[in-house]
DNA sequence: ACCTGTCAAGTCTGG
DNA sequence: CCAGACTTGACAGGT
């Protein structure tokens, strides 16, 4: 199995590349004179996209080949207080950059929109500012010159008292966006709500990937081992490719996202570092029907948790180091 | 240099 | 119907 490791956002080890500085709307409003408000986000935008390129340069340089990008490069984005300026255009130049570095080095990136975009809300604004949220994540992607092997990660949402009510209206709200919205989606499972069999009885229905969180699975579960559930969760992944017959996501790895619990007291929060003992046990268990994987890292320390990760997977038996971010095990 | 309160948005619980 | 918890990083404003 070819492992490669990733992570989110933002990087512990280059320093001063925030990818998120922000505007409130506060702020915004105080500012008298509009335009000079709109020319401070826009500039903030372009800053958080060049960080963004010195994080991908910094990994390239050290093999990371999985990245998450923040869903807050552009401040307030959405929100009405805009108006008409649409900051994706404004910032064309700075997205082509971006998505240009990704795609020269092939890397696999994705956003992760969080979690006020809510496909299984019965609430009728909410779900349109969702589907509103994931076209501007599908825009910026398609500002960034990426093609359908980016996608945007989300979870399936609250249960409002009635969990097969929510993904009954999930599965609806869902198929009824656009088709490239759809296509560009992965369903991850939840730390409280939708389990990992849950999330993949909806995403098999949907036609969208599934992405495996071994973390929210042990703090969320009915008793299903991840190990039995992967076959299935593996086949989301081939049985979008022979979907949508696109060569670019029929070669994308399944991917899962691990993260150690804090502490006994708080065992859904994230702790500093990954923990590689369960993870090489659930790796080494799904090894012999999984020719590529992708995994990515929430940690707290973000790339140097990645690096810890690596040295510590190594010392597993039947692990080799292809490089400073990728196995073979 | 450090601390505290606030932030566009969501759901859930308890009053 | 409404307030607060949940939970995140960053910023603003205070000391």
């Amino acid at each position: 199995m070819l492992i490669r490791l990733g992570y989110v956002a933002m990087s512990t080890v280059v320093k001063n590349a925030s990818p998120s500085k922000t505007m409130t709307a506060t702020n915004f409003s105080k500012l008298l004179d509009r335009e000079a408000a709109i020319r401070k986000l826009q500039r903030i935008g372009a800053e958080n996209l060049h960080n963004t390129l010195r994080l991908l340069k910094h990994n390239r340089a050290h093999d990371i080949m999985v990245f998450r990008f923040s869903s807050r490069f552009i401040p307030l984005i959405g929100h009405e207080m805009l108006g008409d300026w649409d900051p994706i255009p404004a910032l064309s130049a700075e997205f082509e950059e971006l998505g240009s570095y990704a795609k020269q080095n092939n890397m696999r990136v994705s956003f992760h929109p969080d979690h006020f975009t809510v496909l299984s809300t019965p609430r009728k604004d909410v779900l349109q500012k969702s589907v509103e949220d994931l076209e501007r994540h599908s825009a910026m992607l398609n500002a960034m010159g990426l093609g359908m092997e980016a996608m945007c990660n989300i979870h399936v949402g609250g249960a409002y008292g009635d969990k097969a009510k929510a993904a009954k209206r999930f599965v609806h709200n869902f198929t009824a966006m656009r088709m490239p919205i759809q296509r560009r989606i992965t369903l991850e499972n939840d730390d409280k709500t939708f389990n990992a069999l849950e999330t993949l009885e909806i995403a098999e229905e949907v036609g969208a990937p599934m992405v495996l969180d071994v973390h929210h699975h042990a703090v969320n579960n009915h008793g299903e081992d991840a190990v039995q559930l992967w076959p299935r969760i593996q086949e989301t992944w081939l049985a979008r490719a022979r979907l949508h017959l696109d060569e670019a996501s029929a070669s994308l790895p399944p991917k899962i996202h691990v993260s150690s619990p804090k502490g006994e007291t708080e065992p859904r929060s994230h702790a500093d570092y990954v923990e590689a003992g369960p993870l090489y046990t659930f790796l080494k268990a799904i090894a012999p029907i999984t020719p590529k994987l992708d995994i990515m890292i929430e940690a707290k320390m973000k790339d140097s948790a990645l690096f810890k990760l690596m040295e510590d997977l190594k010392g597993q038996e039947g692990v080799t180091a292809l490089d400073e971010a990728s196995l073979q095990l």
